[in-house]
DNA sequence: CGGAGTTTTGATTACGTTCAAATCATGTGG
DNA sequence: CCACATGATTTGAACGTAATCAAAACTCCG
């Protein structure tokens, strides 16, 4: 169950609700003045989700801007014979719930224990509109998005099962990289179901690729969330890097 | 090729460089005071294309942003071997080039004669920061473009070839009535091929599925590029719409 | 008309899915 | 601390959808 800790502080005379994150970590907060962070800092709040926890729903309003900071978490639309697509995986310093349109568009759910700061929308903008570069930076993370949603969309409509989990290990790794963690080995927090939805493919298909890699000397499966990259041109060719 | 003719007449001593678009057509254009629209205007240039022209290539300087106000264009990436995933279709009212990366995502070709408005990226985003309701306009426009490509995410890794072909007709009929033409019959300006590489499928099984709803009678097909809907149910059905 | 490109149709193949079951982790209670 | 239960992963065999290969029919311009 989700458990809010910043609006009980906010209660008591704390001036700073989010002690759990360190606002200076977030990925907005780059080239903004000791002033303005102040007051970003002052409309967060901080929640923790157990593992398998609901975040937001999809279809529901869009009350909330969140940014992870613990944890992962996946975003996921449903057909309405219960098919699942999974548009995409969170890490610490995503965002989540970003858009203007009133309604989240997806939903989401922690995969592991999670930590995110959460932002009132209507607050958020207000502070958009007083700190452009804040706004500036927002429209930035929305167009990177959109760069990744593209090369997801040439996965889905043109390559195999083989390029699809092995674009997927390559990218995981290059979060981490990213992250300031060490590329090897990739940490696989998300279930083989998760990927397959991911993938547009099934969970014996992800299986059997990752088995046949493996053999192959591509990767070692060191735990089924532990894979170490062995071979990372053989792998980079296969991935279909353009 | 590629004409333009706001470059010209900008040598001239006309004030307003692009006289083949109503600039208050433009989706951007909306809340904006005359004197804005002006300024816009300003940095406005007109280019016509042939059918078939490219129009940008993906990985350029994105140098200019276009708006396209007559015609059909088709945004595509390439894989190294020569696959190909078209990413999108633009019509009038549309959007290209924009994002804060410094590169263009995809590449660019007309698919009939195109008439577009060009920016010079730098002008338009000095005019951004001067004019917010401009920034804001275009951040609106990017999540659009986010929600669509969360539903093609959707299409490409969890739908059938019927229920693609299907979204897809409903789709255009969409955008059809969006720019206030009726929504029947459906106006297909792309070829089969592009279709194919819009939905991840071949040529062949874009075919054989119309061929399939003509003779359930879903739709009439009057000529290739005009596709009547006759059961609209039907077809809203096999889309899966959610 | 003529001819190139596009679309449609047909036959076969292949890749990934589906159905089924065994094996492996993970965490819980005795 | 181990036995057990539950869910995740892996492996196996058969199947089906869409791809591939091939060719005919149709469009649409010049």
């Amino acid at each position: 169950m989700a458990n809010v800790s910043g609006e009980m502080k906010a209660a008591a005379a704390s001036p700073s609700p989010c002690d759990d994150c360190d606002i200076r970590d977030l990925a907005i907060c780059g080239t903004l003045r000791l002033d303005e962070v102040r007051r970003l800092n002052s409309i967060m709040t901080s929640i923790n989700f157990a593992a398998g926890d609901p975040v937001v729903d999809e279809g529901e309003p869009a009350d909330f801007v969140y940014t992870l900071t613990a944890g992962a978490v996946r975003l996921y639309k449903l057909l309405a014979d219960g098919r699942r697509s999974v548009t995409g995986f969170l890490f610490p310093g995503d965002f989540l719930g970003v858009s203007i349109r009133g309604n989240y568009g997806a939903s989401a759910e922690s995969i592991t224990p999670v930590t995110m700061c959460r932002f009132q929308r209507t607050e958020l903008e207000r502070l958009m509109e007083e700190i452009p570069t804040l706004e500036r930076r927002m429209f930035a993370r929305a167009t990177e998005e959109l760069y990744l949603m593209q090369e997801q969309i040439v996965l889905l409509g043109r390559k195999s099962a083989a390029e699809r989990v092995a674009s997927f290990l390559r990218g995981l790794a290059e979060r981490q990289e990213k992250r300031h963690l060490p590329a090897n080995p990739v940490i696989v927090p998300m279930t083989r179901t998760d990927i397959a939805d991911y993938l547009g493919l099934t969970t014996e298909t992800v299986s059997r690729t990752i088995t046949q890699f493996k053999s192959k000397g591509l990767i070692s499966v060191e735990s089924a969330s532990r894979i170490r990259i062995v071979d990372n041109d053989q792998l980079d060719d296969l991935a279909e890097a353009v």
